[in-house]
DNA sequence: GGCTCATAATAACGATCGTTAACAACGAGT
DNA sequence: ACTCGTTGTTAACGATCGTTATTATGAGCC
């Protein structure tokens, strides 16, 4: 395999289990076969490896948010259910990549805030025009609290993770969720 | 005030925003109105500094979990609007015990995991008697699903945190999300 | 005034860790 | 065969940081 690609993983399974300042560049080097500065080969330190990770992900969530139905809330459903599946699926990088944003240093940070920034304004979008009755702020708390249901997967028990149908599940509960805002 | 009770509120301040392997104890005591070894006096270690943090919430959260009143319905929005205003009245506090749990270390790891356990079971058997239809699985998805909801208002964008009526949106999408393991 | 105890400050220690230096193995191209 | 660039290893450096040792301050009490 590509030995950035099994940095990467690896780093992705160490910093979900002991954090990114709990895990050494030896330990990290030696988990992925290679021995602790020989990873300096490959990336410019542990701060570029951990911003790799947030740049995989935001592209993998980023690419979900535009619009793709002519129906709002089909559009919303599809949203739900990739993010969901994406985030039972990647746990680790998930979860990594909500846990550790105050460990990404300032060249990188600004990027990802940034990006981040743009992310959730095309969620608001989307959740705006599914629930088109709804204040500017009553979107906002939508949003964040569809956002925070669906990502939540990364930190819940590998087991319940597995439970068959959980996608579906998932778009259920948040389309009838924000029919709270809808009547 | 008491000097215990302004180190630990300066830490939760501080691991919040730098995260707990990026405060220092010389940080920590220069913010908190002392000088960084003198925190010694006080606490064994920086680490239970965290662990007091993780069992004060704790405290307050697992209080919140005993039945009060006899309608299952009634005393699960009680327990999203307490936990809700819980989570956004001391977001600094509720994020790092979210966040930080990795950087507990093993004397008080597993105590800390013990509550936990017991806090989820807590809310399952509320969540399971508010939708009697649902399977174990689904209650596990359920459950977690409202947590993760609840307690992502520690990440939200301190503004958002602060619109009118949080509590009364939170406990009606809830609500109406759980309706999807009703039918 | 001295004695004492709690609590503070400053200085120093020891360990960890990210990173760099110096050097080795090796395959490809000539 | 020789060179060279790539990628690896081990050893060492330098900085940070949690913690402890040592010393100072100051209130309460005889």
């Amino acid at each position: 395999m590509d030995r950035n690609r099994k940095i990467l993983d690896t780093a992705a399974e160490l910093f979900y289990e002991k954090g990114f300042h709990g895990t050494s560049v030896d330990e990290l080097g030696s988990r992925a076969g290679l021995s602790g500065p020989a990873i300096y080969r490959h990336f410019s330190g542990k701060d570029e490896i951990l911003a790799t990770l947030f740049d995989e992900a935001m592209d993998e969530l980023i690419g979900a948010t535009e619009p793709v139905h002519e129906d709002a809330e089909l559009d919303l459903q599809r949203m739900i259910r990739h993010h969901a599946l994406y985030a039972a699926r990647h746990r680790h990088l998930v979860n990594v990549s909500q846990r550790e944003d105050r460990s990404l240093v300032d060249p990188w940070r600004k990027a990802i805030n940034r990006r981040r920034k743009q992310y959730v304004q095309g969620w608001e979008a989307a959740v705006a025009r599914s629930i088109p009755a709804a204040s500017p702020a009553e979107v906002s708390v939508a949003t964040q609290s569809c956002l925070g249901m669906i990502f939540s997967i990364a930190y819940w028990p590998a087991k319940v993770t597995r439970t068959a149908g959980l996608a579906d599940h998932m778009v259920r509960m948040a389309s009838e969720g924000l029919d709270a805002f809808r009547q």
